[in-house]
DNA sequence: TTTTAACCGAGACGGTACGTCTTGTCTTATA
DNA sequence: TATAAGACAAGACGTACCGTCTCGGTTAAAA
């Protein structure tokens, strides 16, 4: 008695050809015009093989997202000690990634597919680091008594990447000053006229 | 001499069915459902003549988000001089859309159609009240001298409604203690653990 | 009392300009590349000015072909007192105009027209001769006594017309032995190997 | 080594419910009347299928027509040992399908198609009998001494199918006496008024 | 060694939607 | 009231992809 299975396995040979092509046909055509033909076509593999392993042009990018093939970087914030600094160039390789011609399309290419995509949007969130590296550092700064220990870390990262993606969506160019205050308003250095309360 | 045109003028009947047909149909389908042979069918229209006014969906859309047809109300924050208070309410109205069933569909859909499409992209900026309303209201508290005088007013608002943003494309439901602590990172009355600089 | 009639009168300007975008756009386009909308434009008429006076592109056409806009001669035969060379001469013409490459393609045009459109098809049988023209010619060969009193005139032209129209419809070209041949075969000189019955 | 192809075989259930639907349509709505998406929902077929095996309408019908799916008969004359009533038996049946209400309209279908596709025409020559199986029952009549054995048989087919496309053309109705009378002109027994020459 | 289940490429299939084109009618303002 | 301009509803055009399915060929574990 045995529950081996039968046949040939998986070929990692198509598997890779097929998110290959995912990542560059994402890169050059954007969310909609990415389509399962085309991947089928650039990855030199019939269509079927993709359905069989992918259900949908979503879990096709969720997983390309996954293995770090639409974005080179983790995100990671750096720990200098000071988390003004760290959040600040954190930001700044975010936003270098939106704002370069092609970054920008990709940024919105994303945000497409993961409004589209649960999958995609979850991931996404994970990848740009909003979830746990970010969190990390900030707890650092909590433990090093530079944010107050009820600071709120999730949010702060909530509220920093969601700048991010409303500046992408609303075209909006982004340079250094505006970062400083984005990391400022988020810090609670700037806002407050009187520590109130 | 004359410049006024010959011919008919532009059929008003025609404009408000396919306006009215994209409204319905939208919040329906959603983005990538939403088709330019389903407006005409649905506002017994020719193709022709929406293709005549509107070159493209998310042109479609764009209009109608700024007729206010695709959600209802305009977003204006309340002015009962609690800055805190009337921010909280603000964003509980903006969650409140988002978290009813048809309504996160609608933001994924808007933020799907922003993501295609920069006009719809600014509009919706626009419709949220990220940029006019809101900043009047947070100038308003600096004049009542709740917030300092060089608050970053207009990365407050982004910092908000992108972490709405956020939260819809994470699915990641918001009760009432994230709005609170969302508003409370964006014044700066909980994060830093003392006013440094 | 009076009977005359109000308003402005039919302008010949305009119907003069329609059929002359008519011939223009049936020579260069073919019957049915030919549309209404070009006719319009190319006359600088409106369509309802069209529609008005011709009910259908048919009639449009058919009232081209009987003004000679559509192929300048009437095809009357010569009268040199020998039938065999008149009738020749007269099928050389006709071939001529189906030869020259966009004869051939004005010629597939009209068969398309007439086949679509009566009033075409009786105004092409006239405009080729094969009704009163060429019948005349043939009744004053009966005359000189060249032909038989009773031959059959009517159905000499058809078979000879028809003749014409085969070999544009099936595309075979035409060289002057086809022609001698042909007008021998319906003058009846080369077929029966005796003069039967 | 192998030369399979690999793949699906093209379905010869969609190729026959196509070439079914075009000679049911066709015969209803004539040539231009008679649209690919018609043919399409009548079939049972996507349009993409059509348009996979043939390029145009054009291309259908002939295809049609060669499979002898548009009319019944191949018109083949008969061999009485009789020229005269074979021929005329011939062009009766002819006529015959040509005088029917359906008939006629079919026959100004065909050559509309015709003017307009040269693969059609060709096709319509051969159908109608008017290139090998006529000719070789008149050079049967020239081996039988009842033709001349110069007589152009090929010009004879022409001048009678001729003939009748023209009366088609031209909505002439067409009775027994009238074909009687082509059979003589092109058989020679009834025109020249002496065997000249 | 044979069988057999699952893999693979290729690509045909029924569909939906695209954006364009043409038809014939209707509307408006001018002459 | 005839006209030019042109908006309109209707619907066909040919193209691009969708997701499913079928075909032959290949591979590797089970029998």
């Amino acid at each position: 008695m045995s529950d081996h299975r039968q046949g040939p396995v998986r070929s990692e040979a198509a598997r890779v050809a097929v998110l290959d092509a995912t990542s560059r046909l994402f890169a050059v055509k954007g969310y909609d015009h990415f389509t399962m033909e085309g991947v089928a076509a650039e990855a030199g593999v019939s269509k079927q093989t993709i359905y069989r392993w992918w259900s949908s042009k979503g879990e096709l990018i969720a997983e390309s997202l996954l293995e770090g093939r639409l974005f080179p970087d983790q995100f990671v914030p750096l720990e200098t000690g000071d988390i003004h600094r760290d959040l600040s160039s954190w930001l700044h390789r975010i936003f270098a990634l939106a704002e370069e011609p092609q970054g920008e399309f990709l940024v919105r290419s994303l945000i497409a597919a993961a409004a589209e995509n649960a999958d995609v949007g979850r991931r996404l969130n994970e990848q740009l680091g909003a979830t746990d590296s970010l969190t990390e550092r900030l707890q650092k700064a909590v433990d090093a008594n530079q944010l107050r220990a009820d600071a709120p870390l999730q949010e702060i990262g909530e509220a920093l990447v969601g700048a991010v993606i409303m500046r992408a969506l609303s075209r909006t160019p982004t340079d250094g000053p505006v970062i400083e205050r984005l990391v400022s308003v988020v810090l609670g250095f700037s806002s407050a006229s009187q520590p109130v309360r």
